[in-house]
DNA sequence: CTGAAAGCGCTTACAG
DNA sequence: CTGAAAGCGCTTACAG
């Protein structure tokens, strides 16, 4: 019946509701967002008439009275291909759905093909009013959407940024995995360990050639060559070729993420190099896949879905005007597979 | 200025516009929605302050008044381990933003953990007048979401549907590839060739295993086993321990996606049987990482970003009440690679 | 405890 | 060509 009523195009309203149960729209609306001033008995039949009448509140009114949109936003940048693989994308969302399923806020998600589109997207987003608060994810040394952000006033959680970002952040540390992941390689006995970067420019690139280098330096080993990647398995079958025909090639490649070791691994099998046992190939992520690969990859296990849960809860809190500081998530971790062996004698 | 306007949480409204231009609210409105009646003179006069003080209308004040969310919802019902590895997913939700970027339409995306939650999402979304127009994707068989969406009145463009959906419907045929597939594996020898199948109940799942049917039909050779697979790795290794063991093993096996396909030829591998020569495999989707697995794997090319572009140019032109039609992309095609050969003599 | 009124920022007939 | 007015569906002070 509320269901017949909304199907003939007469949507239901909070007018028709308060007409219906025999009270004035503000106490139809008091009595729903839970505020005191509504006796018990009045609330009961009220909900009742929501209930059968099937009223959803519009969003729409909603929002432009009570001055908030009820969404929250995501703009990334993503090439179309490196899109569908993404290690990172359909985790964040899943976890940051997990708590927005619970507060019927829902989630605007924008892909920009360009980088001057995603500022510009942010921007839109942001003075159009449509969203309440927004993700900063793929943080870039010097990322312009952190001025403009902190201009606009808007509320923003930052995931896994730098030091000096002016958000609350959420953040997951490579160091203690990194740490553990080079102290694993240096105690099966390898003293070339080369590097693939990440994407130029970003961050977490940043980050994990960092503790790449930190890890020789730790065990007073040479730092390897590095060889510029960007988080693809064509990137990863590049730096192969690369690395593998220097005259004295790697016993270890540390990748920067899962399908640039994939790519390497690909391209090393196919000129003739065995994996593990002439060179040993590590990820980052640890993407489901990585465990069906022959050999399986040794990795770093991240959570993108508890970065997303911890994010949203986050930038909720900021929204509420709760006060909220950094949180830190369980550090990735190593998982050691058949990818790394001993180098040859 | 104008930028610095909006910062000081002085937001500029439609109103400040027409005070500076000198005009009423109305001529504000029509001028930039391009509507006739305002001079070339004012209109340009109206856009450059417009410009100069940085406004962007307000979403929820057009959505409240013109009857429009300029907003687009896609509801998902995903495990979480599945997501992470999706190959539809991120591909489609890349096509179809890579239309609405120019539209400024937004995408809303909501994730369900459960079927009942993601009905009941579906719903709110339409009632709370969240959006204008909804995709409907991973269509089941006797789908609920169908009825139900139907009844509201929303407008809805279907990914992939079968016949009797009442939706305007994007497709990408699988018949043409799966046919050349199974010719090509016939072509190699092979006689008893197996099929792993996808999610139960899914309409997708249903039709490979049809497609799979009619090539054996045609080659005049009886059916193979069916293992019931989930679209995983995991169900592709379960499926590789349930066929291997068999007295005559099947010496191909059909896969319902390329993620299926790649847990099966992991554990194949894993039990001592080499692919391709002692077992073919072939996969669906054509993932980016199917060509860096080794043996590279046999598949079908199918193109969630070409689907996602189609729908969401079918979506808007449903909803602009403009009359249209279903749309056929260019079918999924057979990629042979590595993983299929002929079978042992 | 309850209701009438103003207002959120726009669009859309309708007069002039 | 331009403006004043009504209205979209709510929330939020403010009176009673």
């Amino acid at each position: 019946m509320g269901e017949w009523r909304q199907l003939m195009g007469k949507r239901v309203t909070i007018a028709d509701v308060a007409r219906e149960a025999g009270v004035s729209i503000s106490s139809v609306s008091v009595a729903l967002n839970g505020g005191p001033g509504v006796s018990e008995e009045t609330r009961a039949r009220i909900a009742e008439v929501a209930r059968s009448t099937g009223w959803v509140p519009s969003v729409r009114g909603r929002s432009l009275s009570g001055n908030r949109a009820f969404a929250l936003g995501l703009v990334l940048q993503r090439k179309p291909e490196v899109l569908e693989a993404d290690p990172f994308f359909a985790g964040f969302i899943g976890g940051v759905e997990s708590i927005l399923e619970r507060r019927d806020f829902a989630l605007v998600l924008q892909l920009a093909s360009s980088r001057s589109g995603m500022i510009d997207r942010c921007r839109r987003l942001a003075l159009a009013r449509r969203i309440d608060g927004m993700f900063l994810t793929d943080i870039r040394l010097r990322d312009p959407r952190i001025p403009l952000l902190a201009m606009l006033g808007l509320p923003t959680v930052a995931i896994n940024a730098g030091p000096g970002c002016p958000f609350p952040t959420v953040r997951q540390d490579p160091e203690p995995g990194m740490r553990d992941l080079m102290a694993h390689l240096v105690g099966l006995g390898h003293r070339r360990i080369a590097h693939v970067s990440g994407g130029k420019g970003m961050i977490h690139s940043a980050q994990r050639l960092k503790a790449w280098r930190r890890g020789l330096d730790a065990a007073g080993l040479p730092h390897g060559p590095v060889v510029q990647g960007d988080f693809t398995s064509e990137g990863g079958s590049r730096a192969a070729d690369e690395l593998l025909s220097l005259p004295e090639p790697p016993t270890a490649v540390v990748c920067a993420n899962d399908l640039t070791a994939i790519g390497f691994i690909a391209r090393a099998t196919e000129i003739g190099f065995h994996v593990p046992h002439q060179v040993s190939v590590t990820g980052y992520d640890g993407i489901q896949l990585g465990s069906f690969m022959r050999p399986p990859l040794t990795t770093l296990l991240t959570s993108p879905h508890g970065l997303g849960r911890a994010a949203a809860g986050l930038l909720l809190d900021l929204i509420d005007g709760k006060p909220v500081t950094d949180v830190e998530i369980q550090p990735a971790s190593l998982i050691i597979r058949g990818s790394t062996a001993a180098p040859p004698a």
